[in-house]
DNA sequence: CTGTTAGCGCCTTCAC
DNA sequence: GTGAAGGCGCTAACAG
């Protein structure tokens, strides 16, 4: 590997006026700096960042945690957000896969000391409370779509409540005034905070809540698993309730649905209205349009997550910020 | 930050005798690896990755760039299985995500020369062909899920054409003998080696190619994007060829198809078969049982890739690699 | 088995 | 503006 030295040598400069091109310092002459340009291209000159660490003060490293995050395809989101203020910034941003087991996160929190981050988020997959180490009170830290369990730290989740109004402010606006919400456990954060936007919405615009139906279509199971009756539960709701739309918890939920009106003969946006939550990928695009689904925050949550951490921005992010979440027309 | 030096006069031995401990050095006495041991954890010292990195001659650390990777759920899983291996050999991973812009993929080579990274797995999201930059010559680079365009590097990508005969050959298992593939673009690598393979199955077992139907219903425009007419043609094969089965070039595709199927007031897996290559996460979950699927490479893909940086695994990997892909009957 | 000496490649300090 | 001296925290090589 060629060093600071050879490149000194080969452009007839000092070792230090290369460190000062390769740093950006404007204290260099023209000429200078255009000789250790050269030298640096003609001998492929690539900093040592390993040596060039051990004297800064300053890692420029943050990471962030997933926590088996990328196994679904829009919290990806997260990161995205995240690299894209990490490079604007012209931060380094290292990727930690974990899983559930204590050895990987283990394994996370070591190289993030050893490697001296200055920063970290971690981030879940789903909106959900999580056990962090306290080890990570060692390294600025915030939580991304997730809140902590015990020990405090800042965390940036959706607004759950205000998607629930949104989504139910855009069916009404639609005209829809029927609507049956078939939800999650409501043992989700989600699916409690959803309820409540719902039922908002409805008294905001002083709809009656007889035409309100919710129910929770999936169910936790003694054994900590959960079933889904979103199927059964959407024929039985649709003949009883008649409802003019439903709203449904997550898309693959939403799928099922299409497949109980599909059964009934009826068409999605004329005979009844479909709203959900999250964009599952590719899954709504082969389904028939008229679908209200939300904007999805995660990609902002990634970039305030960073901002927050590199600039110490307070006074959007603090402890437990309720996020916006903002309501889309579907395509 | 406590440097070695300061767990040395803890412990009353040379800062030496901590390096030794630090990095498992065997020809320690027990007694002062007990005093080094209780030293750090009393003054909780971390090693300085960045100045061990100046001295030791490898780095440790490998990379792979998701070249847009992450967005598609299951390919996740080539990153799985390449930090399996990685964290197995006790070597850091980094993860680059990378996006479609010249910008994005320079800055990821930046970061893998100045942090002397010793190997590199290229990843794609799906089996494509992908423009390399020499650069990556200078490191030891395997492509995995897409093969290079000009330039040579090795790479593990899926064996489509044993897909293909495979999810043949377990539809013939079950008795299906009457059978539609509809087909991806067939410009598509993919699509190509398909084809071969659900071809060579009927071959192989002995069935007229007359009980054969293949057709492309995703379907390439001028302007470079696609169209899919998959949910008419499926329709059309049904009621003109009448197959006892139809083989899925992709899962929405299967999606639609069972909308199709549910139409025509059919039963899957009773009155027609449905068999599909990838996983797309929770989706075939949803849907009626009996859908013939593929165990997917990725992960396989991910750790051989791996191994294949960090032990020259020449034997098993080289150069375009046709990969197995594993037939699965559907749960 | 342990400790000393001499760097790694770079940045900081400070004199010129 | 520039360069020499010194040191970051660690490991290699070798002596004891």
């Amino acid at each position: 590997m060629v060093t600071i030295k050879q490149v000194a040598v080969h452009a007839g400069v000092s070792f230090k006026t290369v460190s000062r091109v390769v740093n950006n310092d404007p204290t260099v002459k023209n000429i200078n700096r255009e000789k250790v340009l050269k030298a640096i291209k003609e001998l492929d000159y690539r900093p040592n960042r390993a040596a060039s660490l051990t004297r800064r003060k300053n890692s420029n490293i943050y990471a962030i945690i997933a926590d088996e995050l990328l196994s679904v395809p829009y919290t990806f989101d997260i990161i995205r957000g995240a690299q894209e203020i990490a490079w604007q910034k012209n931060k380094e941003l290292l990727i930690l896969n974990v899983n559930e087991t204590q050895a990987s996160i283990d394994r996370a929190i070591k190289s993030l000391l050893e490697y001296r981050v200055e920063g970290v988020i971690y981030s879940a997959m789903y909106h959900r409370q999580v056990a962090i180490a306290d080890e990570l009170k060692k390294i600025p830290t915030i939580l991304a779509n997730c809140f902590p369990a015990s020990n405090n730290f800042p965390c940036v989740v959706p607004d759950e409540q205000q998607a629930g109004e949104d989504i139910t402010d855009a069916l009404i606006r639609k005209g829809y005034r029927r609507i049956a919400f078939l939800n999650l456990n409501e043992h989700i954060i989600a699916a409690k905070g959803r309820k409540l936007g719902v039922i908002n919405s409805f008294k905001k615009h002083g709809l009656p809540l007889d035409d309100l139906h919710i129910e929770s279509v999936i169910i936790g199971q003694d054994d900590g698993s959960e079933i889904s009756t979103s199927r059964e539960s959407a024929a039985r709701v649709i003949d009883e309730f008649k409802p003019d739309a439903i709203i449904c918890g997550q898309d693959p939920m939403a799928l099922e649905i299409y497949f109980v009106v599909h059964d009934k003969g009826m068409i999605v946006g004329k005979d009844i209205g479909i709203a959900s939550f999250d964009d599952w990928g590719s899954i709504p695009q082969l389904l028939q349009p008229n679908l209200t689904t939300m904007a999805l925050p995660h990609h902002a949550m990634g970039r305030w997550a960073m901002e927050y951490l590199i600039e110490q921005r307070t006074d959007i992010v603090h402890h437990s910020l309720p996020f916006k979440l903002i309501a889309r027309d579907s395509f």
